[in-house]
DNA sequence: CGTTTATGGATACTGATACTATCCGTCGTA
DNA sequence: TACGACGGATAGTATCAGTATCCATAAACG
C-alpha cells in the first residue's frame, strides 16, 4: 500500500500522514525504493487509533506520540507502559490555589487514599491534579461537593474494576493497547454519559 | 480596589486581566473617571472561576465565556442555564467513524438511552460524542468495553445523584454556579481520581 | 506643585500547536 | 518516455492565549 492509498483507506489527508510521519506519530513505511515506501494493516490501525485520540479525545499530538511510544515499548512491564500513557494525559496545569489550600487538600486527600487503599506514587501527576481540584473546589466555596470524595471514589472504583474485567486481550500487545484506549476512550465516554444523564435530571428537576 | 490590586489579590497579571475584560470573561470595573474603574469582590470571584476553569479543567476561554454569560443570565430558566454551559462544555468534534459505524452507534446509544430512562434532546451535542465515542471503540476493537455501557450508564447515574444531592444553595444565583462548577470541576476530580484508581490497580496486577 | 507611577483603552507582537502548501528530484505506470 | 505520485525537506497559515507597547490622563508622593 503506497501513502495515497493509505489516505483513501483512512481520510486522512496526505499531507497529514506526511506530518505524523515526521513527528514520529507513525512508524515509516518499508522503503523499497530511496522514494517509495509500503504501508501496511499496521499503519491503517495506527492512524485509527491516533484520529481517535486527536479528534475524540482531544489528546495534543505530543502527548500521543508518548502514549503511541508506551504502546511499541512492549519489552517494559504492562505497569510502567500503563504509567508512561497516564503521564501523557495529565497536562503539566499551572498552579491555581495558594499553598495554603493546598497543602490542606493535600492531607485531605492523602487520607482519602488512605481510607480507600490506594496506593500510588507521590509524585503521579494525577494527584496534583486531583489536590489542585479540591483546592479549587474549597476556594469556590463548594465545600458540599468535597463533602462527596469518598462517594466519588466509590463510584470511580466501580469503573475501574468494569474495566478490569473488560480487558480480555489474547496477547500483551492487545492487552497494552486494550488499556490504554480504555482509559482515554472510556473518559469520553463517561465525560459525555454524564452530561446526558445530567441534563435528564436537569430537565426532571427545574423545567 | 483598582487594577493592581485586584492583581496582587488574585495573582493574576495586570495585561491578563485586561485580556479578559476584552474578552468578556470578566464585567468591567466601574468607572470613577473617565480612565480609573474600581473592581469589587464579584471581581476577584469571577477571576478565580476563571482560572480553575482555564487552568485546572482546561475549558478554552471562548467557552469559559459563555459559561459566565450563561451564569449572568439569571433571567431564564435554570435548566435552560445549564443547557448553554452544557453545550459550551462540548467541543465541535471533527467526524471520526465512518457512516455506518456512526449509524449502528446511533442505534446502539438510543437503545440505552430508553433503557436508562434519560430524556435528552436529540441536538445535545454530548450525544453525538457518545455516538461518535461509541462508534470508534468499535471500529478500534474494543467491543468488550462497549458491552460495559449499561454498567457505565449505572455508576455514571451514581454521579449524578451525589451532585443533585451536593447542591444546597440558598439563592438561584448560587444554585446556577454550583451546578456550572460541579459539572466542571466535578470532571476533573474524577479524571483524576479514576487515573489513580487504575494506578493502583494496575500495581496490584501487573508489578 | 511638579514629578513619578498607575490606569484605561487600543493596537501590535509573541510562542505554541496542528496542520497545509510548495518544492525538488526520483520512481512507477501507461 | 511522458506524467502523475512519492519521499523528504522547508516554509507558510490559522487559531489560541496571552504579553508588550503606546498614549493621554489620573493619582500618589515629596
Amino acid at each position: 500500500m503506497r501513502i495515497g492509498e493509505l489516505s483513501k483507506a483512512t481520510g486522512i489527508p496526505v499531507p497529514t500522514i506526511k506530518y505524523y510521519l515526521r513527528e514520529g506519530l507513525l512508524a515509516p513505511g518499508e522503503l523499497t525504493s530511496p522514494n517509495q515506501a509500503s504501508y501496511g494493516e499496521v499503519h491503517i490501525r495506527r492512524l485509527r487509533l491516533i484520529r481517535a485520540l486527536v479528534d475524540l479525545a482531544q489528546v495534543p499530538v505530543a502527548q500521543v506520540k508518548e502514549i503511541v511510544e508506551s504502546l511499541d515499548a512492549d519489552d517494559i512491564p504492562l505497569h510502567d507502559q500503563i504509567g508512561r500513557a497516564h503521564r501523557a494525559l495529565t497536562p503539566a496545569r499551572k498552579p491555581t490555589a495558594s499553598p495554603e489550600a493546598r497543602a490542606a487538600a493535600a492531607v485531605e486527600v492523602d487520607a482519602l487514599l488512605t481510607r480507600r487503599g490506594w496506593t500510588v506514587e507521590p509524585e503521579a501527576p494525577a494527584l496534583a491534579t486531583l489536590i489542585e481540584t479540591v483546592a479549587a473546589l474549597r476556594t469556590l466555596g463548594q465545600d458540599n461537593l468535597v463533602a462527596f470524595l469518598d462517594a466519588y471514589a466509590e463510584a470511580v472504583e466501580r469503573f475501574t474494576q468494569l474495566e478490569v474485567e473488560a480487558v480480555a486481550a489474547p496477547t500483551r500487545d492487545q492487552l497494552a493497547e486494550s488499556v490504554v484506549i480504555g482509559t482515554i476512550l472510556g473518559e469520553t465516554l463517561i465525560t459525555s454519559m454524564r452530561l446526558l444523564a445530567q441534563e435528564s435530571t436537569s430537565a426532571n428537576l427545574w423545567r
